[in-house]
DNA sequence: GCACAGGTAGATT
DNA sequence: AATCTACCTGTG
């Protein structure tokens, strides 16, 4: 180890990245169930770890980002962190070819998250961390990758608080069913190592699919066991940038009753209605309809709570 | 103590 | 083809 600041902290200095956000729309971006590796720490320092990097971002008083790598940094990591971030992409200037001018709602939502990002995350980190997401709130799916991580993935070089990376796929493939119930999968741990035994035996399977046109990926994400609709277009519009993918979840079915009238639709017939209404860029629509949906009711039960007492 | 959680798959009608 | 259910388990 040679001397110098960067090294004694474990992280690089802080740079300036080419992003204004607000914290709710950091936050909402980072921590509101496109990813599961961050952290809030003192200091509204947001901490997280993909593909072996690690990184910190901050926002200043005016409302940029600032990030920093663990040190010494991996080879690329900088770039990665661009490409995570889907820095390349305007996501306002898309938000804006949105049907908003005849869409209230759609209006209204794109208006309380401003600057609303889709992530761009390693595809087989994302199909993992969608497989573990099954009927669980963001807060357990993050302890269950979490402690996935910890247990059987690498350690992170640098600062120790840096944590570690998920084990990838030949890792994990390493791993008995046993091995992932302890880590609170649950259910999921059948289906996490049935995905990873299949992609044992088809080496290049998984790349191949994520270079695929998006039907074409889809469809074969759907052969994955575990993997049905709504996590297939998850991990192509978390992880593979395709904006095009719609997942219906509880949360769209609830936005599409109550503010689209779609009463009683059927997952199937509210994914048609949002490739139609909102087009190629129905992922971005979908992500701020999720997020205005989930800051009216935030962890609240359906109307019409049973009282235990009757 | 008990329903619920960003679902999926297999059985049953 | 549409509807019902089991599957695990930490939180609220």
């Amino acid at each position: 180890m040679t001397g110098g600041t960067q090294t004694q902290s474990g992280w690089s200095d802080w740079e300036a990245l080419p992003l204004r956000l607000g914290d709710a729309v950091l936050t909402e971006t980072l921590d509101g169930g496109q990813a599961f590796r961050w952290a809030r720490r003192p200091g509204g320092i947001w901490q997280g770890v993909w593909s072996g990097v690690a990184a910190r971002l901050r926002l200043d008083g005016a409302g940029r980002l600032h990030a920093s790598l663990s040190a010494p940094p991996a080879p690329g990591a900088a770039a990665a962190l661009r490409r995570y971030l889907a820095l390349d992409t305007d996501f306002e200037a898309l938000a804006d070819t949105l049907p908003r001018r005849t869409d209230k709602h759609l209006a209204a939502s794109i208006g309380c998250f401003p600057g609303l990002r889709i992530l761009r995350q390693p595809f087989g980190e994302t199909l993992f961390s969608f497989l573990c997401s099954a009927t669980k709130r963001i807060l357990q799916i993050k302890q269950m990758v979490a402690l996935v991580a910890e247990r059987h993935g690498p350690r992170l070089s640098g600062d120790p608080a840096a944590g570690s990376g998920l084990p990838g796929w030949e890792a994990i493939a390493a791993l008995s069913e046993a091995d992932l119930r302890l880590c609170l999968l649950g259910f999921r741990a059948r289906h996490v190592h049935g995905v990873a035994r299949f992609l044992a035996a088809r080496p290049g399977w998984l790349e191949e699919t994520e270079s695929l046109p998006y039907p074409a990926a889809k469809e074969r994400l759907l052969l994955l066991p575990g993997v049905g609709e709504k996590i297939a277009d998850c991990v192509l519009l978390f992880g593979a940038g395709r904006l095009e993918a719609f997942p219906v979840d509880v949360w769209i079915l609830r936005a599409m009753a109550d503010r689209y009238g779609l009463v009683g639709w059927k997952p199937a017939q509210v994914a048609h209605f949002g490739r139609v209404h909102f087009g190629q860029l129905a992922g971005l629509a979908q992500q701020y309809l999720f997020a205005y949906e989930r800051s009216q009711r935030p962890n609240r039960r359906p109307a019409g709570n049973p009282t235990p007492g009757s």
